[in-house]
DNA sequence: GCCAACGTTGGC
DNA sequence: GCCAACGTTGGC
């Protein structure tokens, strides 16, 4: 079992989003860069838990925890013509661009913000603080204990 | 809203 | 295959 941290702009996605979903799952379409990409077709399995992570606002922060219901399938939404996620080059034959299931967990008591990860020397090799774009980053076993607990969570969080 | 970082595109 | 131009991301 795997642990990540999934960027989405609140405005556009958040986690409260997730959590009125009916079945509580939402597929994470529309990533459209080949690192990410790779990730979710590559690597990303159910069971994996994922930092829930809201970018582009005034406190970027860790909000909370969802798990991988699906594992990385075609993501429809680079066929559709009249879509905003549309890749005249995807094809049904090389669908180019993929997509994963998630399902809402657990918010944070505290959210873990950017500034708190930056001033944790232990958490300086996390992509997020290297300034990577990247939307879909592996985080390791330390980090994702040290952010729990900074967080106000128990380290004992497991797939449902 | 600005702008630095950085990924992608396309001419050569 | 290089690299300049361009577009996007995302912190501030």
């Amino acid at each position: 079992m795997a642990y990540w941290l999934f960027k989405t702009e609140p405005g556009c996605f958040s986690f409260d989003d997730l959590h009125n979903r009916p079945q509580m799952t939402e597929p994470w379409d529309g990533v459209r860069n080949f690192q990410a990409r790779n990730f979710l077709r590559d690597t990303v399995v159910v069971g994996d838990l994922v930092l829930f992570y809201h970018s582009n606002i005034a406190e970027p922060a860790v909000v909370g925890i969802a798990e991988i219901v699906r594992a990385g399938y075609p993501d429809s939404t680079a066929r559709d013509p009249q879509g905003e996620h549309f890749d005249p080059k995807a094809s049904a034959a090389n669908p180019i661009w993929y997509l994963v299931d998630v399902r809402y967990r657990i918010p944070f008591p505290t959210p873990v913000t950017l500034g708190d990860i930056k001033n944790n020397p232990l958490l300086g090799d996390m992509p997020l603080v290297k300034r990577s774009r990247l939307s879909i980053q592996p985080v390791s076993d330390l980090e994702w204990q040290l952010i729990l607990t900074m967080g106000g969570l128990p380290e004992g969080i497991r797939p449902l």
